[in-house]
DNA sequence: AGGCGCTTGTGAACTCGTGCACAAATCGCG
DNA sequence: CGCGATTTGTGCACGAGTTCACAAGCGCCT
């Protein structure tokens, strides 16, 4: 991540953080953002004007640079951002500078994928432990880790000061699961489970549901197949992410 | 899924399909809507109010009853909503009185994952072909389906009436993977890969990233643990989905 | 038959997000 | 040193989405 953490121009001076309460759907592309000023640091660009990173990220150049401006101003009138420094103040407001340490609970179909996806590790993030309730994959290992049983949870979490918990099981399971992690002290879940999660106030939850996104898609397709049979075109741009 | 194509009230006459221009708000949340409707009916309630529906599927129920006003009327006052009748009516709403095919494109770690996931197959689609570019894992058997090389898409998509591609690949094979399947007849695409996709009109993407949702996690995480050093409460409610 | 309690459906105010369009700022060049 | 080309940062208007609050409708009980 970010060696250097600079002071740039209306930078939190005193050590105070900013925290400039940014809009939720800024916060939503920021990642992506991140995503694509790192892709054009590989090729060797020193900076970037928000006209070529809002393509790159797939977003209009006005809303870009509206969300860049939440941060700060970091970029030079007449030439562009600076990408290295864009790169280390979007991973500082996104809390990217510290390497954290994920749970991930449910070690089934999805959970297996998970434990070996490397774009995790690659973007500020590392899988800490495995959990399962299922005692026949009790030290079965993984991706070099050995998954261990649920009720070790807390005392796991603990010792590697565990925020954020990954749930990949069952909906069945995902309430207790999730009541579990937030008792070993999780404040953030992700959670792929088909079900809604009630967790206390303080606790984030977001939810990532595969079959939703297939039948978002099939509406689209239902729609469109209904238009070729009337008058109207078919006009229909890709629909917001 | 559905048996009997009800006509409710205010339903659409003559035959012609209503189109009544959905928010794109209201058909994100409809498949949430569906779910808990589901869980509902296996409870063996046969009606079920907005404020439980709501409930069930983590959303105010204003909100709900504007959601499902759009269908159409079909709610009792007084009464609520009839649970069999309101589960038809979304999934032809959502297109899924048919059981769409699927195809499946890079069977890596997550693919797999993926072509194994219960889930599609539960709520409306079939995963119809996979693919991947790789020989070395052409012909492999996954949940009894063989892995095809990427060649034949067009091909199969045909014979199949794949309208639906999900991209499972690293970024750097994404794009070609979804020209691939745009040129084969595909419409709508699920991707995957951390990169954005260009598609001609007409086409709609929509993408899931892993790791942009853990860091958006990770940003209130931030967030919650520069709170706790200041004045201020620390309220804060579960972050929208 | 009539009234009462409950629940839907929706008008209206409000918040949030988006996109245009332009002023302010910076660089490079003559 | 000044001017023009370029690009950021932002004020403003617009549209989408959310929430409140209540009228309209339905069933049940007396």
């Amino acid at each position: 991540m970010s060696q250097h953490r600079p002071t740039g121009p209306n930078g939190r001076p005193g050590g105070v953080p900013a925290l400039p309460d940014l809009p939720e759907a800024t916060v939503a592309r920021l990642p992506e953002y991140l995503r694509a000023l790192h892709h054009i640091a590989e090729t060797g660009n020193d900076t970037i004007s928000s006209e070529g990173l809002a393509a790159a990220a797939g977003v209009n150049s006005a809303k870009l640079r509206k969300d860049l401006s939440h941060l700060g101003s970091y970029g030079t009138r007449g030439v562009g951002y600076d990408v290295a420094l864009l790169i280390d103040q979007i991973e500082f407001t996104l809390g990217l500078d510290q390497r954290r340490a994920v749970a991930l609970v449910g070690v089934g179909n999805l959970g297996h994928a998970l434990a070996g996806y490397a774009g995790f590790a690659s973007r500020g993030f590392r899988i800490a432990a495995l959990f399962d309730a299922d005692q026949a994959r009790v030290g079965e290992p993984i991706n070099g880790l050995d998954v261990r049983h649920i009720s070790e949870l807390a005392e796991v979490a603990a010792a590697e000061s565990i925020a954020i918990g990954v749930i990949a099981t069952p909906a069945a399971a995902a309430q207790d699961v999730a009541d579990a992690l937030v008792a070993a002290g999780v404040t953030s879940i992700l959670n792929f489970a088909p079900c809604v999660l009630s967790v206390p106030e303080g606790v984030d939850v977001r939810k990532v549901d595969l079959a939703i996104e297939l039948q978002i898609l099939s509406f689209h397709e239902h729609r469109k197949s209904a238009l070729t049979s009337l008058p109207g075109g078919l006009a229909e741009e890709a629909v917001g992410t």
